[in-house]
DNA sequence: ACAACTCATAACCGTACGGTTATGGTTTTG
DNA sequence: CAAAACCATAACCGTACGGTTATGAGTTGT
């Protein structure tokens, strides 16, 4: 049953990042921390609307936590959310994934 | 320009895994290695023309790679192309980002 | 030579997606 | 209190997407 929600929950990681304008207002609030709707309307360059829907999809995929103060919602990224995408990447790609084994190796002989 | 053909792969690469059927075809490439269409659309569970059109999909982001012999075209996993990916993660992925670090800190402290 | 196999492409279809404008609710400001 | 600001939702629209069946080109086997 987690596992199933695991893979629900990337099955939403990985289209939520698929569209750029997305992409965009997740590494705005990565870079600049906390953004009302407003702000992130600016940047973005479409619609306050179509910002909001984007917000919805990032919120359904966890990339995303709101807060409400007064008439504003204020957004922050919520980048542990990443971590379905990162564990994907451990098990198939084998580029990065050799890379990292190497590290976690180096890891462990230095531990004890 | 090569930045920007940089950022247009990525693109290709995140659209490309946003579909779980693609990332299950990727996945079987990359746990079987190389694989014709027809045990690539048997074990996809859709009709062959949907496999080819998203081994073409595949293809335009270079996850995939494929060889003719006869009548028959095999396909493998092009892990490095995960690159653009794993790249973004490290900008953006604070999560992982800091783990990355504390290993490459790790890394950097060792070799000296 | 002919039948069967493998695959890519074309043509088509329903739906989901990303965008817009319109609207309404809540909150701040004058 | 009225007006303006902020945001979410609804309604709508064009198009891209994921799937199908049909077809054709190239290759293999009998």
């Amino acid at each position: 049953m987690v596992l199933c929600v695991k893979l629900v929950n990337a099955n939403y990681v990985f289209r939520a990042l698929a569209d750029p304008t997305r992409r965009a207002i997740f590494e705005q609030l990565t870079r600049q921390g906390e953004q009302t709707v407003h702000a992130l309307t600016h940047y973005a360059g479409v619609s306050q609307p179509a910002v909001s829907k984007h917000l919805t999809v990032l919120k359904r995929a966890k990339l995303v936590q709101h807060r409400r103060e007064g008439r504003e919602t204020h957004y922050r990224a919520q980048p542990d959310a990443l971590a379905p995408m990162v564990d994907w990447l451990r098990h198939y790609g084998a580029f990065w994934r050799d890379r990292f084994d190497r590290l976690e190796t180096l890891l462990e002989r230095m531990e004890p």
